[in-house]
DNA sequence: AAAAATCCTGACTGATCGGTCAACATAAGG
DNA sequence: CCTTATGTTGACCGATCAGTCAGGATTTTT
């Protein structure tokens, strides 16, 4: 876990009831502005007025832009890894694995902005988030890869590259999310406001990986 | 002379050789810092600083820093597109979306920038290329999607959406470019760089994809 | 209610950015 | 060769940006 980088908190002090609300407000609105315009594109006067309060006393909670921006990827960062922490390894795999799969795509349709944040991140480079990709990532994907590992072992599971079907995954439920414009100007629709165009995406993410890994 | 000026890249006077040269040492450089930081978060000087040129220079050859852009964009759409164009309706159904697929994937290998430039594009709405994804990309996903349905109904493919499933194969092979910080941070190796990366992920995305839609 | 702590703002600053311009340099064509 | 068209640049401009600051308003604490 990062560290607390409202300028308030870190000075030890506890928090009133008007830097809880104002704090939150402003973390909506940069997630908002951030996930549409990345970091560089983004401008402080743009999550201010978004946020409903002036520059200055934005910057009174967030000393500084970047502040802002490490703040709202380390509080989504947590809700974004939840569900891979979810997948229990006394589980049945289909069963675990679809409910993965599927908390993954309700993500996509229900937190958007969330997923294209990271992506924007990523994207370019991951400049703030690289070093925790390598240590809290990297730890928890090679944890659930031991388990799919352990399913194939146990022929539960078709003999995939367990890190690499991971990967899959985030691909296939993360692109409705991060790929909306796109899919949009293909299909007219998008996941995220026509529950039809949400359920044949979730069918075909169904029937390709789980007739792909699952053994016959 | 200001239309001229103006249009200088776009328009057919008679182009210089010097003009032929520097056009691509700028759509070089503008390929690499608008793949790297997306359009709002480049600048002119850091386009002009990689193609070896002064920033008078280079806005000599582009009048504005949005004509790169759409130049780049355009000039590298065309490739993108090439091997979704190239599946045959008269092949054989497996050995066709083998051949895209592995050239989607050799793709975010050989060329991951211009997979970023697109992803970058996209992510934040796809201003500039908005229009164009609904009339052409729209006009050839339709297309494909028809012959897809076709091989569908003759039983050699199993049922699933024909537009889903290109929008499937675009989110695991892109996946490998757009995500590549990401992937090199979990294992310590990217596609771009090490081969035995590839070939693990192009052996996992035939598995998964190729059981999932071939007739059992 | 008075004091103290917290909250908020208009006006500003220095830096950076996209883009212009006048003047100079080089190449092309006769 | 000389003339013309093309190529190149340092210096500059207005706009925008992140961030500051002094001081006033409001809330909390005593």
């Amino acid at each position: 876990m990062l560290t607390e980088n409202s300028a308030r908190a870190s000075q030890s002090k506890k928090r009133t009831r008007i830097q809880i609300e104002n704090e939150e407000r402003i973390l909506d609105a940069a997630l908002d502005v951030f996930s549409s315009f990345g970091f560089r594109g983004a401008t402080v006067d743009q999550i201010a007025e978004r946020a409903g309060m002036s520059k200055p006393n934005l910057l009174y909670y967030f000393r500084r832009k970047q502040d802002i921006y490490v703040a709202v990827l380390t509080r989504t960062l947590e809700n974004w890894l939840t569900p891979l922490g979810a997948l229990d390894p006394d589980g049945e795999p289909e069963a675990e694995i679809r409910a993965y799969v599927g908390q993954k795509l309700a993500l996509s349709r229900d937190a958007p902005m969330e997923s294209r944040l990271f992506a924007n991140e990523v994207l370019q480079g991951a400049p703030m988030l690289g070093p925790l990709l390598a240590t809290d990532l990297k730890e928890i994907v090679d944890a659930k890869a031991a388990v799919l590992a352990g399913w194939i072992a146990a022929g539960k599971l078709a003999a995939v590259d367990p890190v690499h079907l991971i990967f899959m995954i985030w691909a296939m439920t993360q692109h409705y999310a991060d790929f909306d414009t796109q899919i949009q100007a293909v299909t007219g629709r998008g996941v995220a406001t026509d529950a039809a165009t949400f359920e044949r995406a979730r069918e075909t993410v169904d029937q390709i990986l789980f007739r792909g890994i699952l053994p016959r």
